[in-house]
DNA sequence: TTGAAAGCGTTACCAT
DNA sequence: ATGGTAACGCTTTCAA
């Protein structure tokens, strides 16, 4: 039960603490075979492994990375956080994970993950003030938030370009025809929602289109089926629906055909990110997508550009998303993928 | 950029590093309110953070939860996930995540993790071998398996009652009369699938049933998908198949439907886990429940429990679901929820 | 209630 | 190639 320590190890091997030390931190420092077998062996006798916190607190490097998830259950988060940890082991970091509770503001989290003396800090799918990007500057923490940003803090940020992705869903629906359009928004706030919808339609008041519909749902399959029920109802309803998010798009199909209304021929839905989902033949909706591995890419050489240059300075990478055509909006031509 | 420490503050507020390190470490301390104040404030100006690596350092406590996850992206690993990490932050424990590369061994990864001396471990969807269970309760680290278990192991475990839960489907569709059954299996030698067949075949031989058709599969979409394809376009296409988990089933339920059978009329196709897909409009999937939540409850408590009263034995719990009786298996009573 | 001093188990640096 | 020793920044006695 008691911790055998590296001078455990080096007694009983007739050796130096530092020796033991230097066969187990493992970089450059020359050892002879001889001495490094007998450690190694005598280690194994003893069950002897380094402790990485009195390494981290001698070093003062600790190896770990903090990341903190708002919406782990969002449909490509889990797959983006499994990347991130493989990434990081591969490359000998560890993570400290953090969630924020529903209404937790990510500013009163830092605190606490600062005391760990993380070397970085990724945050997902949350902003956090520019008084704290400022704060983690001057700690000199780099941080990269991954699907948000904040423009003018020091803070670098991987985002996907909504703003542009709404855009070209305003163009798709135009020129294939369609004349009575919709919008079903995400939650309200969301810098998700609000650049999609800008894009959206904005684009549509250039190109002179006025009345656009809209309806409030907040990312969640039951809320794109009621608000997508409400339009279709409606006295004007629409014959074309852009929904925030792929899973509403597929809540408002399944509204759609509640109605008995076919997709596309009386009703055009496009969504948005190519959740795997969105493939399937049941749906065969027509979106956009979100480029999760580009994102994901972008974000892990930041980091490792901060890591090791940490005087660079933040760097804001917005990632276009591209047309994926199925079957949902009436007058494209499916693609391949 | 230099570092603060409890020194600097200690000399500002004219008091002792001990004192403020009593300031900070919250517990009993009896301090005059009037020095805490004081070191309060000074910490304040210096941008003072305790180092939380010093302090494991030195009361040998980390406070953290190891927590392994093999399988991110299966469908509630995300919830789980998150009321873990909520669960920890609410008693002051941090969380550092790993997760399994394809084909890793955990055993492999546990020399890292213990390195990094973790009060607990939490290893989800993965087994370990009985020796490295041996050696975990050796170094007085609490090992919960959640959703995985190992028998005569040192190591406690949380499991689903997946043998009990085939039975039952097994009698279900007996009872309602169904007459050509199948299985559509996931991943082998996974207990999951394991267990779920188990006492699926095991109760349809006890009660004489003998000529079930077997289809093999991954637990994905696709392969429900085309198992279920295969299955259907036999001579003697089943009239209800069982798929061990949802996603599974709803690409059962796709196959049907493009090979124009009607669920559950012409097939019944019952699932497993009660995701919450499975309840959406457009497949109304009769499922047997995961207990999700009761198994978390489980394991926090079991994992509180070993924390305070580290020599009490190993807890296996299995948790038992429950029939979600929905639309697509012929014969039965939808229930509420 | 406060202070002094001894660890905690490494790494880093300086010798040899 | 190896050993000695001073940090690292706290918590934890023990005294006062």
């Amino acid at each position: 039960m008691k911790r055998v320590t590296s001078i455990d190890v080096a007694k009983r091997a007739g050796v130096s603490q530092s020796t033991v030390s230097r066969v187990f931190s493992g970089k450059s420092s020359y050892i002879s075979e001889q001495t490094r077998t007998k450690v190694l062996r005598v280690s194994e006798e003893l069950g002897y492994t380094p402790n990485a916190i009195a390494r981290m607190m001698s070093s003062r490097q600790t190896n770990i990375i903090g990341i903190v998830m708002a919406n782990i259950t969002s449909p490509f988060y889990p797959y983006v956080l499994e990347k991130f940890l493989q990434r990081f082991q591969e490359i000998g970091r560890n993570a400290l994970m953090f969630t924020a509770a529903p209404n937790q503001e990510i500013d009163d989290m830092l605190p606490l993950i600062f005391q760990h003396r993380v070397d970085a800090l990724i945050i997902t799918s949350a902003t956090l003030s520019s008084e704290m990007a400022e704060a983690c500057a001057k700690h000199g923490t780099p941080v990269i938030l991954f699907n948000r940003y904040v423009t003018g803090a020091p803070a670098s940020a991987v985002c996907a370009d909504n703003v542009e992705g709404g855009r070209r869903i305003a163009d798709l629906l135009l020129d294939t025809g369609h004349e009575r359009l919709a919008y079903v928004a995400g939650s309200v706030n969301t810098s998700t929602n609000n650049d999609r919808e800008k894009g959206y339609t904005d684009r549509l008041t250039e190109r002179g289109y006025t009345h656009l519909q809209r309806a409030q749902a907040n990312f969640s399959y039951e809320t794109g089926f009621q608000a997508a029920t409400t339009l279709l109802e409606s006295d004007h309803a629409p014959d074309a629906i852009f929904c925030a998010n792929d899973i509403m798009a597929i809540g408002a199909i399944d509204a759609a055909r509640s109605l008995h209304l076919r997709v596309p021929d009386d009703v055009s839905i496009i969504g948005y990110d190519n959740i795997p989902m969105s493939a399937w033949a049941s749906y065969n909706l027509t979106t956009f997508s979100q480029e999760v591995d580009a994102m994901i890419d972008d974000t892990l050489n930041i980091l490792s550009n901060k890591l090791e240059n940490p005087d660079s300075p933040p760097v804001i990478s917005l990632v276009l998303g591209r047309l994926i055509a199925r079957g949902s909006v009436r007058g494209v031509q499916p693609t391949d993928s």
